[in-house]
DNA sequence: CGCTAACCTAGAACAAGTTTCAGTATCGAT
DNA sequence: ATCGATACTGAAACTTGTTCTAGGTTAGCG
């Protein structure tokens, strides 16, 4: 087979790839505010000087637009949780630290939180590629804080993807006013118990 | 205090309460073909026989409809359940045997999960009561299948949580083709360990 | 340099959720 | 049965995500 599956994006040019960094930028501000409602389409294109057709050249929606800002934003906190490892004994507490510390994280920019977290999960189908690589980035994250000596076998696979589906989930109860920070804080170190009994 | 939190709503008449059925019905048709985009207000409020001003009297928007919508048939299912609890030995055992079925349910009608499903994590603060509802008849559902002996402990709760928002996230992943079928039960049957082992 | 394809812009147009309003029907109490 | 309040109808208007069009700009290449 010479035909690869993803035909391999061409290379952005310099004006492409600083459009692009505006585009985020801007998608970022707003959201930082008014959350997920304050991100208008027609304001992101206007306040990042490109035009609406531009906007949506490079991001095919709104759901893909809040997506990508959300792995912009993980890439950031990666880096953040990789320059102070979690001290924690167990694996299990490394995890809850380190999601723990991202929460907290979060908490700094509520409405950001909100708008990614949202469009994370009203994402269709058409954005599956890019939901995946959120929720890859998300179990490298915790597979690091996991420090194994080896790699993971398929039950700590299966106690991670638990984790990340309570760690999605309680962030909803939280940014949606139904659960307080230190149940979501329960839930995560509830989750997290599942690491060392497997 | 003499004040309630909730002033009660009065109760409705028996036109409006047909009136109430039939949007309910008609939101659950329109779901089981195209899903959440089905679900057109125009189109509910034609197809139910009642102007658009009166759909939104009822449902102040189309995510409190679609939340109305999964109440209900959440309580079909609660029925259903309840006809036939499951025979597992260990509590773990029982709620991972509810809730696959629960999931074999929704499966013949993926569009409608989908519809409901989406629209109550998108669901914002406005949405909040309505949405604690159905998480409530949820965790009603999940603790009648453990059978306890007794009140739950704060721990099992905690458990309880964390498999909600497994069941709620792998639901998620599965039905925007992120997850099979068969990882979706991994999970929540992975989750389910959490019970035996508080 | 000059060509061509791809890209970008401004703006109109379209789609569906939501709001509004004037007029009509229904309900509950007297 | 009548009256005042509330609810319902039909239709238009408004908002914001998305698409489309016509024309100008840029990038890479001979």
């Amino acid at each position: 087979m010479t035909v690869e599956a993803k035909p391999a994006p061409p290379p952005l040019t310099e004006r492409q790839e600083a459009r692009r960094r505006r585009i985020l930028h801007t998608s970022a501000r707003l959201a930082g505010r008014g959350g997920f409602d304050a991100v208008q389409m027609r304001e992101v294109a206007e306040s990042s000087g490109v035009a609406l057709g531009t906007l949506y050249r490079y991001f095919p929606s709104k759901i893909h637009l809040l997506v990508a800002t959300m792995q912009d934003q993980l890439e950031h906190l990666h880096g953040t949780l990789r320059k102070r490892p979690p001290a924690g004994e167990s694996a299990a507490e490394r995890v809850a630290e380190t999601l723990m510390r991202a929460f907290r994280a979060l908490q700094r920019e509520p409405q950001l939180a909100d708008a990614m977290v949202r469009a994370l999960t009203f994402a269709d189908r058409s954005v599956s590629p890019e939901v995946d690589t959120v929720s890859r980035q998300t179990t490298a994250i915790i597979l690091e804080a996991m420090n194994l000596p080896g790699p993971p076998t398929p039950e700590q696979l299966a106690a991670v993807r638990v984790i990340e589906h309570t760690w999605h989930s309680a962030l909803i109860t939280w940014l949606s006013g139904r659960a307080s920070i230190a149940r979501v804080r329960i839930d995560i170190e509830t989750a997290c118990r599942l690491i060392d009994r497997t």
